[in-house]
DNA sequence: TCTGGGGTCCTAGGACCC
DNA sequence: TCTGGGGTCCTAGGACCC
């Protein structure tokens, strides 16, 4: 074996970031909620072993959530995304090259180290991440990046491995992939993982063991890549500098129903706003813009309403004065009075390279203009936060804005927000 | 009353062309 | 009147991930 891989995977990332600067949250049951307070998205062990389980409406659950005194916060994505990169910083100590998989969980190539203590190593790694960071993680080791997944999930059940786990010998990588079962491998969905218990295909070693074909018909190229990659054949390298994206989307509930199409306007553009700032932030101008409307999906029959407009421009751009008259344009086109809105957002789609700008004749407008007002507004939201600078568009009010009552400080990305020692 | 958001890749089938 | 075969591009839908 040549190539060696570790999956570095924070314990219940969102709950563990709210307890670092909240010791009380230690050892009492944490959740988490998705955007508008809506389900639960992140629990702590003791939040698992009530029963609550992942994805739940909170409401639906409210009776245990009391009953236990469960602590319940609203998600909050500047503590996150900042304790995510303070994770990633003390993981780039440990190898030259790191991929940086999600928010919670990145990819370390060891490259050649099968002659070090890998145990070891991987318990330093597990040590150091939670002292200089306070969040605990686990680690898993394998010759593939399907194998490291699967020894870091097992790592974290074995009492035994207690979050550090080396999967290299044939024995046992073969004793781990009997005891795993099909579905829980990394790329087999629950759809697969029915469809292959049709074919009597239950455990991971079960599927290591299917012939190529087999894998190919029936769970297509990306299922035959899994298949090899169980059998320790890399088929996945590292991705140290993420792809371009193709899409960029965003999109938000409302914290209350809408009706009026001034406040699904306000909203819209304030979501244009940050998907263009995104699509900056790659260096890329859109050639397209899909933008939709929806009531809520468990609307009666009736009240169901949800559309959608794509739009293709001329000259593909990053401008936002020119991207909110598009969006909005669009809105207006699919509209209907008469309905309780949920939710509205856009995606900039065919997107290109700033630097390979093409010009059409028929332009009418000013880039040179608009590329240095979005930069002047760029660098002011850099320095002084989003919600800085906006357009009248925008609205003041936002009674759209998400529900989020229960939201904690942002403790290391705010000085108003600092913890203070009396 | 209350039900998240943001992505990727692959395949099949239709339209169209020579 | 005969009505093939090969190729590309696009889109919708399905699968997966966190």
């Amino acid at each position: 074996m040549t190539s060696l891989f570790a999956l570095v995977d924070c314990n219940n990332f969102y709950a563990s970031c709210e307890r670092v600067f909240n010791p009380s949250l230690e050892g009492v049951p944490v959740v988490v909620l998705s955007n508008n307070d809506g389900c639960i998205i992140a629990r702590s062990a003791e939040a698992k072993a009530i029963g609550l389980p992942m994805g739940k409406p909170l409401f639906e659950v409210q009776k245990l959530i009391e009953q236990h005194h469960v602590q319940v916060f609203s998600s909050n994505y500047e503590l996150y995304g900042d304790m995510s990169a303070r994770v990633v910083e003390t993981l780039s100590q440990f190898s030259p090259h790191v991929e940086v998989y999600s928010i919670d969980e990145s990819f370390l190539d060891l490259g050649d180290f099968y002659k070090t203590d890998l145990v070891a190593y991987a318990r330093t790694i597990k040590e150091t991440v939670k002292l200089w960071t306070g969040i605990p993680v686990a680690v898993g080791v394998g010759p593939t990046k399907t194998l490291a997944k699967l020894a870091n999930r097992i790592s974290k059940k074995s009492k035994r491995a207690d979050g550090a786990l080396v999967l290299t010998d044939e024995y046992h990588i073969r004793e781990a992939l009997k005891r795993t079962e099909a579905g829980d491998v990394w790329g087999i969905g629950h759809r697969y993982a029915k469809k292959l218990q049709s074919y009597r295909v239950h455990t991971a070693w079960d599927l290591r063991n299917v012939t190529d074909a087999f894998a190919k018909k029936h769970l297509t190229v990306v299922g035959l890549r899994t298949v090899k990659e169980l059998r320790g054949e890399p088929c996945q390298d590292l991705e140290m500098v993420p792809p371009p994206k193709k899409n960029i989307c965003t999109s938000r509930s409302f914290g209350a129903a809408i009706t009026q199409v001034e406040e699904i306007e306000e909203a819209l553009s304030t979501h244009v706003v940050r998907c263009a700032t995104k699509l900056r932030k790659q260096k890329s101008r859109a050639g397209a813009m899909t933008v939709f409307c929806m009531t809520s999906r468990f609307a009666a029959e009736g009240e169901l309403y949800s559309n959608c407009r794509t739009v293709y421009f001329d000259t593909p751009t990053d401008s936002e004065p020119e991207l909110i008259r598009y969006a909005l344009k669009a809105l207006r086109e699919i509209y209907r009075p008469g309905f309780r809105y949920r939710k509205t957002g856009l995606l900039l789609l065919d997107l290109v390279p700033s630097s390979s700008l093409q010009l059409s004749l028929l332009d009418t407008v000013d880039r040179e203009k608009h590329a240095m007002l979005m930069q002047t507004l760029d660098g002011l939201r850099e320095r002084f936060g989003h919600s800085a600078v906006g357009y009248a568009a925008q609205g003041t009010e936002q009674r759209w804005k998400l529900r989020q009552e229960r939201l904690s400080p942002c403790y290391t990305t705010r000085l108003s927000d600092l913890l203070r020692v009396r």
